[in-house]
DNA sequence: ATCGTTGCAAAGGCTTTGCAACCTG
DNA sequence: CAGGTTGCAAAGCCTTTGCAACGAT
């Protein structure tokens, strides 16, 4: 079996594939969503793979920063992370009351809006944008 | 002197004009910038309007959630506040690196991308949205 | 064999809470 | 005067860290 993408990340950035570090990864490619910390930790035993939080949130950090995971916030005081490569780029609507995370994608024209954006904002701040994140907040539908 | 907007507010949902509460919320309105609590709580003390520390989380969350402030995350760890009410709308740009925050706003169509957006979500998912915000991350001038 | 990685438990940082005293409307 | 509000200290949560044992290259 081919390595995946992020398999490449880490040896470039010579990191040692680890079982744990292999398998939260995973956690994340069958999961599609975004996970805290605890609950990678709680898929991971589920799974009889289990690691300490420590490790999982070692792990955690450590693929946000060579770009294998996004970090999000929600707002209900733990840090959430996904895969960077879904399939779509995508952003996300919160309940303000149940806490609801809705992924949406594919509005008409935002890609292209949001580049508009980067390259005025970039120019205007002298800023090298990396990455955005976009969230609207308001009530989900049951919550109206 | 006549009552300012977020007194209204106040008055609207019962709640009390308490000393400390006014002091809070005059911090925002002289130094328009994204406060964390222990932010507000410093001012306090500089202008010896103290105020514990639990009493000012209170007020914060208090007056976010009648919407006289706004809740926003830069990734530090710690919740930071602003005005909703700001003479011009913004968003901001996160350094990476250093953590600096830059407020922007005035990116031409901005305005009426996102309300195209926030038309196109409410319809799609039945979602009342009630605000937004838009990040970006990269590195700053100084951190390039 | 080396040096990164793990687990555990302890420590840390931010935020919330219980309770009696206090203050606003 | 009633009921919301405050201060203080304790408790709660999420996250990080020290250190010895372990494991991937």
């Amino acid at each position: 079996m081919p390595d995946r993408e992020w398999q490449k990340t880490l040896r470039k950035n010579n990191i040692k594939l680890t079982t744990s570090r292999k398998a939260i990864v995973e956690v994340f490619e069958d999961n599609r969503k975004h996970l805290s910390a605890e609950d990678v930790h709680e898929f991971l035993k589920k799974r009889n793979q289990k690691a300490g939080i420590a490790t999982v949130y070692r792990n955690l950090d450590l693929l946000t920063r060579i770009g294998i995971l996004h970090r999000v916030n929600f707002g209900d005081g733990k840090d959430h992370f996904e895969m960077t490569h879904k399939p779509i780029h995508h952003h996300h609507l919160v309940c303000n009351k149940c806490g609801k995370v809705i992924d949406y994608s594919e509005v008409m024209g935002e890609s292209e809006f949001v580049s508009h954006l980067e390259k005025e904002l970039s120019k205007r701040y002298e800023f090298k944008i990396e990455s955005h994140q976009i969230y609207f907040y308001g009530l989900c539908n049951k919550c109206r």
